[in-house]
DNA sequence: TTTAGCACTCAGTAAAAAAGAGTGCTAAAA
DNA sequence: TTTTAGCACTCTTTTTTACTGAGTGCTAAA
């Protein structure tokens, strides 16, 4: 009951896996629990299934083998562990990984080590997307995994400054100013030309009445004006209208993004030693779209999320692990960022280290307004 | 004498290499020369040693393995082929590759569905950015090898819009709209605080006096003004200056940057399968220095330029082949693309598409203005 | 100059044998 | 009842041995 338990104020969330059985009720007594966790580590430490004399030595449990090996016959039978053949030690299932990283886990903190390399590489002055880049590389940088950030959703977008510019035949250049330094630009096309005069009248006009405002708000407002003023305004007030209306159309669904490093180290962990299973990971980083849906899980979770092996649904991360966290300014989550790295990975130095660079992410954001 | 030599429009400059010996005036008889290429020809395709019983049957020349046998020993002298081991047929060297692209390779015109592929796939209506991407992935789709672009320089840019808003504390974000529909932001810094109708003030006087000319050229105007007017003119002016100093100060050394595609492709070729190669590869390709210089190098070349195994000076990319081709509008050269695959690759089908595909982007960018 | 013949080399494969790690089970000890 | 020592057994891993076949280099004859 001592120090098996952790205790100490990091916190996550136990990923709820919809699972028929209404199990991880599972009831492990003290001396059970004691070896698969001493089992998990030493098979993360080593990397090859550890044998009943193995864990006799290092659980510091004073049992012998012969005893320990009854305790792997339960553990098996329960899911927890497996043996790659009949002559091989064991080593954890998923699920097993499960349990130990729910409730065996000893987390430490990070170290002053690792936290004085976060502090150092979270560089405040920093562009937004330079940030983002530098905490997804100090990840990898430092659990020589890959390191991702979900890039922080848009979804107040205040609009600060509109300006067109007339291109050829019929496209029109607007560029946004948005939450007070953030630049946009986007190519609309009208049906007819519009004079360089004409579309600066139809800015000001956006601008004085809208600046401040949220994008999407100007959407709809601008939707509204169309509907009840119709022909009654003078030329140049449709002219606005009709600008706003395309240029803000496109803003409906940003698409999320993230940002990943260190993927190459991945490809020197012998469980991911098939070549074609790696292919097939990296095409799935650049595809994109799957991790997305993944990290975009994590993000509705609000909450430190670890997805282990199969869990995660996603045959290409059938060997990996993933751990996240989301980091937030004022309480508002803004995106999360996390690592991804073979399920045989040191969890206990993982997890807390990627919710201290979450918050640690947070606290420099917080910075910078 | 016949069909030997390539002989239709399709040109590239030989690689010259640094070498010590005046060497490459290698004197090869018809014979030795029709056998060096059915043997690359059956090596490219087959993927193993060949022997001579193989190349007496598919050379077309008529002679017996022993006589065969004789001119490769000859050819292995020459450092042209090699063999693995004692009872293995004989493999291309780089030399023998180089020897083979430059005199000996039969360039057929692209086939009709490459050049299908090709127009259907490069639109027209595309940003810069994705066409750039879209050509880079048809490069690698259609050669299943990795597919590259050095973006366009922009060695000239030409103004024609600045904006200036203010953030906070001295620094002052720069909206530029160059090229007729680009747009840059850049943030400065500044030692007093503007005022947002200063910043408009000094952004109308320097959009009068400057647009449409060459970004560097108007830093070269200011610094001259600077210099001679001083503080005679008024604060306006100054705050111009000021601004403009800093704005293009950035200017001068726009950092080239290449699109990849496609490199998962890669994993698959065997002679790549050394995983630990394979990731310093990767990692190259994410550090972008080194492909970037060899982009370069081919950017100054001016013509379709190849680079064989080590001949590229860079190790990682030591079984690989680049096959590059500059791509023009007006005839001028404004970037290059090409294909990154192992060095035994289909020389004879990759060239002309790399260089068709070259052309063809030209035509698409041409057709953009 | 070309070719047939031949001895030789060496990677690759297969089969057999030996070593070693770890298990499950049983029966005795605690 | 729980724990443990002992032991036969299983299965991977490593080593050894042998064999096959592709391809060579060389020599001597055509």
């Amino acid at each position: 009951m001592n120090g098996l338990v952790c205790n100490n104020e990091l916190t996550y969330d136990v990923k709820k896996r919809n699972q028929t059985q209404a199990d991880n009720g599972i009831e492990l007594n003290e001396r059970a629990r004691r070896l698969l966790k001493s089992l998990i580590e030493n098979y993360v430490r080593e990397g090859m299934p550890v044998g009943s004399k193995a864990l006799a030595k290092d659980s510091g449990l004073d049992l012998s083998p012969a005893t320990i090996r009854n305790v792997m016959i339960d553990l098996e039978k329960l899911g927890l562990v497996s043996s790659p053949h009949t002559s091989a030690g064991r080593i954890p299932t998923s699920k097993g990984y499960r349990i130990f990283v729910d409730s065996l886990i000893t987390v430490k903190a990070p170290s002053e080590g690792d936290l004085a390399q976060l502090r150092a590489e979270l560089n405040v002055t920093e562009s937004v997307d330079r940030l983002m880049s530098s905490v997804s590389s100090v990840l990898s940088g430092m659990t020589s995994m890959a390191g991702v950030v979900l890039v922080p959703r848009r979804d107040y977008t205040s609009l600060r400054r509109l300006e067109f510019l007339p291109l050829s035949e019929g496209r029109v250049l607007a560029i946004l100013v948005v939450n007070d330094h953030e630049v946009q630009n986007r190519v609309i096309h009208t049906s007819k030309n519009y004079t360089e005069a004409e579309l600066q009248q139809a800015a000001n006009y956006l601008n004085t009445l809208f600046a401040g405002s949220d994008i999407r708000q100007v959407r709809r407002s601008v939707l509204q004006d169309m509907v009840s003023v119709k022909n009654s305004v003078n030329l140049a007030m449709q002219t606005a209208i009709d600008m706003a209306d395309r240029v803000f159309d496109q803003d409906e669904n940003d698409p999320a993004d993230y940002v990943l490093t260190g993927q190459t180290n991945l490809m020197h962990f012998s469980d991911l030693a098939d070549i074609d299973k790696l292919k097939q990971l990296f095409d799935a980083f650049t595809e994109k779209r799957d991790i997305l849906h993944l990290l975009d899980e994590c993000y509705s979770a609000q909450s430190m999320q670890i997805y282990i092996g199969e869990e995660s649904g996603y045959q290409v991360l059938g060997d990996c692990s993933v751990v996240t966290a989301p980091y937030e300014v004022d309480g508002q989550i803004l995106g999360v960022l996390g690592v991804i790295g073979p399920t045989r990975m040191n969890y206990e130095r993982v997890i807390p280290l990627v919710d201290l660079t979450a918050k640690m992410l947070g606290t420099v954001l917080n910075q910078r307004d």
